[in-house]
DNA sequence: GACAAAATGGAATATTCATTTCACCCATGG
DNA sequence: CCATGGGTGAAATGAATATTCCATTTTGTC
């Protein structure tokens, strides 16, 4: 077998990374003069460096979409022997690496030596793992199950959200826009979202959310849809909170914080799952539907 | 091919380990009964955890001084598949040490009660926990920094963001306002962004954010107010990313995700810690002015 | 627009690798 | 002392895998 990189040779005699962190800049440095399909493996490998390091050729390439062959080739291209040398990198990289807790450590000395900016972005961070692990130990599923019932069997979903929970209808509007299913963001600026509302009719179903302090509009949108007798579902902070009385189905999200400022993490989560919930619950009639005819 | 466990199919039903914690328990426990090569090779796997998951049967085999088909009836005796299957529980350790919150995620996973709702529920929960556990990892301390350096310098925070980065911004605007902190959220309904940025000057900043497939209308007003000496700040996804090429100063954030819906948490938190970190950097300036006076 | 060079996809090939097989060894019980 | 069973080493086998090759497409240049 040869070594597969005579013509390269001279040219980057002393140049070819033996360890990732050299492999990743020398990468993103020429990443710009890279081929196409080169540049693009390359993008999936630091993106995926832990696949490179597991998989095989073939599936690496499935997973990039490229062929066996271009992985061969960017090792080639890069100064090495092979895939198998280039692979070499990726597994050193996981070998190197230090037991979790030392790991922690030195991104807190990080932070530390960041300064007070660092400080607060670790604050958040932490603030948000905190919210969903409690989210995660104590997830409502009964809650969410009705939820995505309710909110799976509306016509049109109404999504009600002000200031603090604005980001988070928002979000929701974009994955339901994305997933094909019908619905209205309350968030107009011209102040109509009360005309918005009274179209709603018992066949459509409105999620509404909203966090201590409440925002009166909120609520008042969310009674009065309840009062039109269309189901309302609703994500608050608490058993006491004023949605949590005009919604047919609420579930309760504690979230941490960090100096004062709140955390919308394990809300977020929420939002994400919803509409995905939904929208594999309304495939799963259909194709039975199919069925039966 | 067989699955090659015939003899002890009944002695051990049910009792076959699929993580390392687990394998390395049953070791320990059934060492002592084991022939004396099968014991040999199973110490050397749990002192040399690393090799066995990388290296080939041959090289484990010359290591650990035995023959490569000994390492073939270790893997049958404990009851695997064969040495490929074993190795997989030594891969899947190194994947897991790579996030510090493992034994929370396992635990999560594990708990697959509560039927499919939950299950996606779960999921988004998982990539989230992921993305904020790898951002903590390698937290871009330096970058973080200069973000708020550049923006709090900032006359007026221009920010960009569209369809999957849009609740971020929108957060954004909203934490500034509760701050006090000028800003303009580019995200006009009627088609006048362009002309807004316009109004920027080089004493104010832009914080621009999008995630592949980048938003052509961002990159593009990132773009425009670089040309005019605005500075901006970014955050993405990829160091090849547009956005990080139109940036005076940007950050990475590699999000997990579930089934193909990429999670926004960890860029969330980032986009939660910013203005705080921006205003108290304010703040601390001003009490130093005035002291000065 | 034509040509040359580079890049790419896909199939053919060569190699590596896990697994199986079989001959031999060694302990144990008759 | 022999017979029997599992245990072990070493080579044979066949599957899995990386690599190479070649036809075709794309890119850059005159």
């Amino acid at each position: 077998m040869t070594r597969g990189m005579g013509e390269m040779a001279e040219s980057q005699l002393a140049a070819v990374p033996r360890d990732f962190d050299s492999l990743r800049a020398h990468i993103i440095e020429r990443q710009e003069q890279m081929p196409k399909r080169l540049a693009q493996v390359a993008a999936f490998a630091l993106a995926n460096p832990d696949d490179i390091a597991f998989g095989t050729a073939a599936s690496i390439a499935s997973a990039a979409d490229v062929q066996p062959s271009t992985l061969v080739r960017l090792a080639h291209h890069l100064g090495y022997a092979g895939f198998s040398d280039l692979q070499t990198i990726f597994r050193g990289r996981l070998r190197e690496r230090t037991s979790s807790y030392e790991e922690r450590l030195i991104s807190l000395e990080q932070s530390e030596a960041g300064g007070a900016d660092a400080a607060v972005l670790n604050g958040f961070l932490t603030a948000a793992m905190q919210s969903l692990s409690r989210l995660s130990q104590q997830l409502p599923a009964e809650s969410f199950s009705r939820a995505v019932d309710i909110l799976g069997k509306a016509e049109t979903i109404y999504l009600l959200g002000k200031r603090r929970s604005y980001p988070l209808v928002a979000h929701m509007s974009y994955a339901f826009s994305k997933l094909g299913i019908r619905h209205q963001l309350i968030a107009s600026p011209n102040g109509v979202d009360q005309e918005s509302i009274q179209f709603a009719t018992p066949r459509d179903a409105a999620l509404a959310i909203s966090f201590s302090p409440y925002a009166p509009e909120t609520i008042r949108h969310a009674e009065a849809m309840q009062a039109s007798r269309t189901p309302v579902v609703a994500l608050t902070d608490s058993p006491f909170s004023p949605l949590a009385r005009a919604a047919d189905c609420w579930f309760e999200v504690s979230e941490a914080d960090f100096s004062g400022f709140r955390s919308i993490s394990a809300s977020m989560a929420l939002c994400m799952a919803l509409p995905v919930a939904i929208a594999e619950k309304r495939r799963h009639k259909k194709t039975a539907k199919q069925k039966m005819e």
